[in-house]
DNA sequence: TTGTATGCGTTATCAA
DNA sequence: TTGATAACGCATACAA
C-alpha cells in the first residue's frame, strides 16, 4: 500500500504561491488574510485534500486529544452490562469536541492507575474515564495523587468533593420500582441484591428499603431481603428461598437484570407465571430485559456519557485548536461544538427511569 | 491540576551532564554508550521518571500507533453480541506491540469509510479494523481505493484475495453442532437462521445443511429450515411454527444465541422441557448462553483479535521505535514483543468450538 | 564513545 | 496583509 504521502502545509503553500504561515492563517485566523488570497488558498486546500496533521498539532499544543479508557472483560457469570452503551455514548460525546477514546487493558485497579499515569506522562492521553467506581475504590485518590486528570462514573463512599464525578441516583431507581409495584397492589416486595461492599449494590438496596418504609411495608418486607453474587444462579437461589418461606413476596426488585433473570427462573421452578403470579423489576435495562419483556430501571447512560466527557474537557483545561477545516476527524454535529468550554455541568446526579414491561404490568395477585 | 511538566530528554541530559543525544542513545543503542555513562543516565531517567513523549516520537517517525475502530451500538432486538469480547481481545493483542485502539463513531458504512480515511490522512491512526463484514460490504473496496490500511474480521463474498481478513469457519461450527446432535440420536434437526443477505448467517446455514446431507438426513430435515430476523421474538415464532408441523424437530441449531433464546421460549410454550424433550444449540457462546445453560458454538475471538492485530501490524509496515524503556504505555507481556514483524500469519480461517451444556447433553427423546 | 546539526508538521511571535 | 524565525520533543546521519 503506497498510501501516497499526505500533503502538508508547505505543499499547499507552494501550490498557492504563498508562505506556509499564510496557509496556517487561512485556517486559524481567516480574517487576517486578504479575501482573494484566502480563497485561492482554500481552493488548493480542497484540491490537494489537505488535512492538518493531528500529531504535529498535538505536539505543538502539547496537548493530546485522546481520552484513556480501561476496557475490562465482562464479569464471569454476569449476563450483560451497560458498558458497551457507555463506551458508545462516550465516543459519541467526544465527537463534537474532536476527542477520541484510547482503549487500554490492565490487570487490576493498581495496574490501571499505573497505566493511566504512564499514558498521561507520555502525552498519550489528556485524561482518563473511570467507571464502576466502588465504595472504597483506590483509583480516585491514586490518580489524584499522581496528577492524572480524570472523571468518574460512579463515586466512592468518601472524599467525593475531591474529584469530579457523575453518577446515577440509584436509590431513586429502586424506589420508583417499589412505588410502581405498590401502585399495582403489591405489599410483599422482595429485594435481590449483591453484597454490600459495592456502592452501587448498596445504594440500590437503600432505595428499596426507604420506599418500603415510606409505604409502611417495613414489617411485611422484613424478611424479603437477600444478597448474593451478581449471577443468574445466585439470583435464582435467593429468589427460590424467598418464595419458599411463609409470606412469600408477590414482587421482586433486583439490583441487576442478571439477578432478575435468576428470579424468572426461580419463579418458573415454583410454577409461577411472571407477570401474573409474581412481578419482577430488573435494573439497567440491558438488551436481555427488553428481549424477555422484563421491566427494568434504565440509567440515562447517553446523558452520563455527555456529562462525563464535558466534565473531562473542563478538567483537562483543553484549548483545542479551533480550526475551520475539521482537524482530521469526523464532522461534528454542527451546533454542538462550542459547548465544551462551558463551566462544569450542574447535574452530577442523574435520575434513572423505570421501563414498565409485562413482567410487572399486571395488578398484584390476591394471595 | 498543575500536572507538573513532564521531564524531557533535555532535562535528563542536563541532570546527567551529557548531551541529549547520549540519553537518546542510552535508550535506543545502549551498547554504544560507555557502561558507566549509561548507568548514570539510567539513574536519572528513573529518578526524574522520564518517559519519551509518544506524540513527538510519532511525529518524528511519521507513524501513528493508534488503530481505528468504529464502535457501533448493539443492534436493536439482539440479546448480546461478542463485540465486547472482540474489542477487549484487540486491545489486549495490541498491548505487546504498544498499539492502542482509537474509537470513533459513524452513522453508516460510507461515513465509516470517510472517517477512517480522514483519521488516516491526518495521522490519527495507522489503520483500522473492520468487523461484521457482510457479503456485499462496501467497506473493503472503498478503503482499498482510498489507500487506508485495514484488516477485516469476516469477509465479503468476492474479491477476498484483494485485502487481508481473518474469519471464523462458520459452517464447521454448525456442522459440529449437527454431528453432536446426531451422535445423541437426533434425526430431525431444525435450523433457525437469519436472512441470506448476511454472509455469516448464510455460512452458518450452509454448515447445517451440509452436515445434514452428510448424515443422510436431508429428507428428514427438509422442512425444518427457517430464516428471519435476529431477535428473540423472531426466533420464538420460527421455532414455534416448526414445532407445530408434522414431523417436528427434536433438536435445533440456531445461527445466534439470540435466536436460541427464542427457541427456548417456544419450547416452553409447547410445554417441552429443553434438554429432555428438545435440544438446542446456539451460536457465539455469549454470557447469555452460559447463564441459561445453553449449548453454543464459541468463536475463538481472542485468537481472532491476535491475528487481526498481527496482520494489521504487518499491513501498516510498522517500524515501532524499539525502546528499552517502555514508551509510555503499559508494560507488555515480556517475551511477546518481537513477534509483530513476523510474516503474515498463516491461519486466516479459525475453527470454532462447540460448548456442550445441558440444553443438548441428553439423548434424543423417542418420538 | 560522545556531541552537533537537521528535520518531522504545526503554530505563535514578531517584523516587514 | 504577509512572511521569516523559532519552538514543541524526539531521532537520525554525521562529525568530532
Amino acid at each position: 500500500m503506497p498510501a501516497a504521502a499526505q500533503p502538508t502545509l508547505v505543499d499547499v503553500a507552494a501550490a498557492a504561491g504563498v508562505s506556509r504561515q499564510t496557509v496556517s492563517n487561512v485556517l486559524h485566523a481567516p480574517d487576517r488574510v486578504r479575501p482573494e488570497t484566502r480563497e485561492r488558498v482554500e481552493r488548493f486546500i480542497a484540491e490537494l485534500g489537505y488535512q492538518p496533521n493531528r500529531v504535529a498539532q498535538d505536539l505543538r499544543a502539547n496537548a493530546s486529544r485522546m481520552i484513556g479508557y480501561r476496557i475490562r472483560p465482562l464479569a464471569p457469570g454476569a449476563l450483560a452490562s451497560i458498558h458497551d452503551r457507555f463506551l458508545h455514548a462516550l465516543a459519541e460525546a467526544g465527537r463534537a469536541a474532536d476527542r477520541h477514546l484510547l482503549l487500554f487493558t490492565a490487570d487490576g485497579p493498581e495496574a490501571e492507575v499505573e497505566c493511566a499515569a504512564r499514558l498521561r506522562r507520555s502525552g498519550g492521553v489528556a485524561g482518563v474515564v473511570l467507571y464502576d467506581v466502588t465504595a472504597s475504590d483506590p483509583r480516585p485518590p491514586a490518580l489524584l495523587e499522581r496528577g492524572v486528570p480524570f472523571v468518574a462514573f460512579g463515586r466512592t463512599a468518601e472524599a467525593t468533593d475531591r474529584y469530579p464525578w457523575i453518577d446515577v441516583d440509584n436509590p431513586s431507581g429502586t424506589a420508583a420500582a417499589v412505588d410502581h409495584l405498590v401502585h399495582r397492589g403489591h405489599r410483599r416486595i422482595g429485594f435481590i441484591g449483591w453484597p454490600p461492599d459495592d456502592t452501587i449494590g448498596t445504594r440500590r438496596a437503600q432505595g428499596w428499603q426507604a420506599a418500603v418504609e415510606r409505604h409502611g411495608l417495613t414489617a411485611a418486607c422484613r424478611s424479603l431481603d437477600a444478597r448474593g453474587e451478581d449471577t443468574v444462579a445466585a439470583g435464582a437461589e435467593m429468589a427460590y428461598a424467598l418464595l419458599g418461606q411463609p409470606g412469600p413476596p408477590t414482587a421482586f426488585v433486583t439490583a441487576t437484570d442478571t439477578l432478575a433473570v435468576g428470579v424468572l427462573r426461580a419463579a418458573q421452578q415454583w410454577g409461577l407465571e411472571v407477570g401474573r403470579d409474581v412481578a419482577v423489576v430488573g435494573f439497567d435495562d440491558t438488551p436481555t430485559a427488553a428481549a424477555l419483556d422484563l421491566s427494568s430501571i434504565r440509567q440515562p447512560i447517553e446523558l452520563v456519557g455527555r456529562q462525563v466527557m464535558a466534565t473531562l474537557l473542563h478538567a483537562t483545561a483543553a484549548t483545542p485548536p479551533a480550526t475551520t477545516v475539521p482537524a482530521g476527524s469526523c464532522p461534528p454535529d454542527p451546533g454542538t461544538v462550542a459547548h465544551h468550554l462551558a463551566p462544569a455541568p450542574p447535574e452530577q446526579l442523574l435520575t434513572p427511569r423505570l421501563i414498565i414491561r409485562s413482567s410487572s404490568a399486571s395488578p398484584a395477585p390476591r394471595r
